[in-house]
DNA sequence: CTGTCCATGTAATTCGTTACATGATTCA
DNA sequence: TGAATCATGTAACGAATTACATGGACAG
């Protein structure tokens, strides 16, 4: 499990409390790790008592109180030795390709109208990706370290919705040629 | 949860044990949904509970007894509606990324050789693909209906390891340019 | 005679999801 | 006046992971 790894680098390059990291799960971290809000708070309790993180308990007025948490040296202990360690390739689980495998035992028309509406949403993803690009790394050669890391993160996700996205053009092609062909052979008949 | 979806439309395409099934989940349907062969026993026995599917208890000697599981109507009829709804795009959790974008907290050169190992293994995986592709579907301009869907489906397969592979690639010559700098910046000082 | 295949399962634990709850503040 | 933001959490449930267990057949 990676999640107490992605909150060890996410609260390294930034301290902040649970509902920060959710927000942070909604954005930036959250293109190549979904978490909510539940399993956060969760984890970084469980993460205190592990003391891979400090929590300084601050209290407001006017607000709810609020822990900050930061990643305590046992933290990074734990997140090198992980780093180091080597991981199976991730495990894929993607409803769509069910429902294209299984599009002749319903109606394709209406899968190929889910195709069609999952194109249009990783289009968009790939849109903001390409935005962010090119307004956080506009000069990528002159990138190292950390930054150049969040650079190449980026780039995966561009990619890997590129790469949908044009699975999806050509499912969607397929599929249409197959409704013309199969009508004109209605027509032979 | 579509494991159930996958599993029905597996056994649509032909019958067969919890054991068979998990072996299918291990290669072709396995491509694009994981599971074990638990999941799969657990999930069946909740299925025949529905009536998704029908169990045919089959006694062997010399080799355990078996069940042999087929989709009911009722089943079908779930698969059409779960065909036919809206699905989210699916919830991505990428190690990988997590290590490349924490690099810079540990040995970066350990996790490029992480990242190198991983590539090795899509290259591997995307070979595989295109070997099925080549011997199962030598005219994919012929094909339509089932088959149709079914090369779709490892297109997707092909696409997704070759964006990764690319990835790999480019996160590998990235970190290497960037010890390159580095190195030399310590030669300056 | 060791290991893999066939075939099924239980048990324990962790992880993920969904719903519910609180309560002041700020902005439209 | 109502919605969104900040900030934390409990509770219940369902799903996934990992380990353990059985036992004959057959190949190297």
């Amino acid at each position: 499990m990676a999640l107490e790894h992605a909150i060890l680098v996410s609260l390294d390059e930034r301290p902040g409390t649970g509902y920060e990291l959710a927000r942070r799960f909604d954005k930036s971290i959250g293109f190549f790790w979904a978490a909510t809000h539940q399993q956060i708070y969760r984890t970084l309790k469980r993460m205190d008592e592990l003391h891979w993180v400090t929590a300084e308990e601050i209290t407001q007025d006017g607000r709810p109180d609020k822990k900050v948490y930061r990643v305590s040296e046992p933290g990074r202990q734990e997140l090198r030795r992980w780093l180091e360690e080597a991981g199976e390739p991730a495990t894929i689980r993607h409803d769509l390709s069910v429902k294209v495998r299984g599009a002749s035992l319903g109606d394709p028309d209406q899968v190929a109208a889910e195709v069609a509406r999952h194109r249009d949403q990783h289009a968009e993803r790939l849109d903001v990706f390409r935005a962010i690009e090119k307004k956080d790394f506009p000069d990528p050669s002159a990138l190292h370290g950390r930054r150049l890391h969040q650079y190449l993160v980026l780039r995966g996700g561009i990619r890997a919705e590129q790469a949908l996205v044009e699975w999806c053009d050509e499912v969607l092609e397929a599929m249409r040629g197959d409704v013309r062909r199969e009508s004109r052979e209605d027509g032979v008949r």
